[in-house]
DNA sequence: TTGAAAGCGCTAACAA
DNA sequence: TTGTTAGCGCTTTCAA
């Protein structure tokens, strides 16, 4: 007996005594057949239990609709949060999401890129590992002109989309609260300046304290991979500082609260003796005391609309300009940064 | 000019003055092929740039090399770490992952199913949803005898491997812990009962409480989702009781800390007054003060057994047992529940 | 050890 | 509006 997968659309003409590219219009909802062949053909094809075989079908198109994000780290809040997004979207529109993590080395990204590309990804959606320096082995794509969208951690490139949040304008609003809280030796806990989210975001710092008048320090700079250990190592070159800063901006929320913790340890108060805005409004933002002020960071929103844009850039070809998205971000003023004044 | 990606094995062969036949075996490592042909196959397909076609593969060879992956939440902690053990273990051995998620619906739960079966995936690992209460839409990959790997939550069917913690016994442990600590009035904060790892943990907390003489009683156990809601919720019911319970079982973190959130807010003394322990060794459980006891839970682990468990079963389609792999778990013991006795 | 040939299931150009 | 036919690129059986 023929088990129900093995229906194919032949087997469909034979009972229906018409043509198998008939039944594969019908199917496909082709715009010159006739309404009752193809509600025919449809009810047909549900009573033998057809299935759809999307290899002969992309093997004949040349087209897969399947979708791949490559990024630095699945199990981070924030990009849990993007995935989740784009998973939505794309279950919405009938496409697949092949995932792979790079875990911040451009040698793995390079190599989940030949993967994808093998697996003929239609387009390609990504965020830039720690330390890629360029573009180059995206070549790949570009030469054949498939649509590759950068995330967060972007790159220009001429012909792509970038989705990002406007880094700067958040690194400069979280430093002026600081400073209308009274802050005037500000610390800045950022990640690699060849990513655009930490340069932005360095830079908003600076224009800050240039707009305020304060100077600008170098030695108030830290900067890292903006883990837990980043935080506890800054805590205690804090704790050695003869004259200790009184704000903290740090470029996200996990090493702002490790170094919250290990401050409180040793019996520094928050915000009190130093105030302390992160990044992301990871849910620990709420958990830590005094809550942490932060950058709410929208994931869910962000991964949405890289898949929306891809799937817009398939659906026409022709657009292939060069385009920036900006999603709102917004500063969550909470206790860690507030003071009585 | 042709580009790269155009090359197929008849490009290879022509060149070689070979058939495509034996490129295909050269390139498949096949056992008959002479060693200096394949060698010059390889080299020619990388001179070439030839890329392996997936789909054209895939048709004939009726396999995909894609697994997928059906999960409630991508984005809880538990679940990205999932993800990221079983990314990385499928990479290894060059597999694709497709996700998507249930939302805790068997709706939803019951449409990925579909879509997954449609792409045609080679086998399949689930949790399930909040709400699943059968198997029978799995019939489809039973039927076709296409692998089913269950992980986390989990129903026991024949011929499938679950992969999951020993819930009993933490629950157990977790119980008799709070026992140890001097407790005698333990409430637990529990998911559906119709998913395992919510009933065998209650199981353990209830054969805890039996085994050291503690009656067991109704009004001390609150079913819920284990969000934050609940938490608050739990937290405003012993806020009211006349006599405060003095320890809480939590099916996990989220929950806990939700609820010790708002406990401390009216001043109650954790653990003094009432010692918590959680579920998951979430990152927040080190955060909160007082830091939170619960269990560890490998998440990563996890992901990787499932996907060596399911590229095994692939590998050698005879071991049809039904198994169970059970990882360990262990309890994490922090100041929420330690009380200086 | 290699080659010839058929066919996986679908789509699309062309013909009717 | 429908049918005929070729072919997407690969694997595999059978023959040499």
């Amino acid at each position: 007996m023929k088990s129900r997968s093995d229906i194919t659309i032949y087997d469909i003409a034979k009972s229906l005594n018409i043509s198998a590219s008939t039944v594969s219009r019908g199917l496909n909802d082709h715009k010159s057949i006739r309404k009752e062949t193809k509600k025919k053909i449809i009810r047909t094809a549900r009573e033998m239990g057809y299935q759809h075989n999307t290899f002969a079908s992309s093997l004949r198109k040349k087209r897969t609709n399947t979708i791949g994000v490559i990024l630095p780290r699945i199990n981070s809040y924030f990009m849990s949060t993007v995935i989740s997004g784009m998973e939505k979207t794309m279950n919405q529109n009938g496409y697949n999401l092949i995932i792979s993590q790079s875990q911040e080395s451009v040698q793995r990204e390079i190599a989940n890129l030949e993967t994808m590309f093998n697996s003929r990804v239609d387009g390609l959606m990504i965020s830039l590992a720690y330390d890629t320096k360029d573009l180059k082995h995206f070549d790949l794509f570009f030469r054949k002109g498939i649509p590759v969208i950068f995330f967060d951690r972007v790159f220009e490139h001429p012909g792509c989309t970038s989705v990002v949040i406007d880094n700067f304008r958040a690194g400069y609003d979280a430093t002026i609260h600081l400073i209308d809280q009274g802050c005037e030796r500000i610390m800045h806990l950022g990640g690699s300046l060849i990513r655009n989210v930490y340069l932005d975001r360095f830079n908003g710092y600076k224009k800050a304290l240039k707009d305020r008048a304060i100077p600008f320090e170098k030695e108030f700079v830290h900067i890292s991979m903006l883990n837990e250990q980043t935080g506890i190592e800054v805590a205690e070159k804090i704790l050695k500082m003869k004259q200790l800063p009184d704000g903290i901006f740090a470029s996200n929320d996990t090493s702002a609260v490790a170094l919250m913790c290990r401050l409180k340890e040793e019996g520094i108060s928050i915000p009190e003796q130093i105030a302390v805005v992160g990044f992301n409004n990871n849910p620990i933002a709420k958990i830590i005391d005094p809550n942490l002020t932060t950058v709410d960071y929208p994931g869910q929103k962000m991964g949405e609309i890289a898949v929306a844009t891809l799937i817009d850039k398939l659906n026409r070809s022709d657009e292939n300009k060069t385009r920036t998205i900006v999603i709102d971000h917004e500063l969550i003023i909470r206790q860690s940064s507030l003071r009585d004044q």
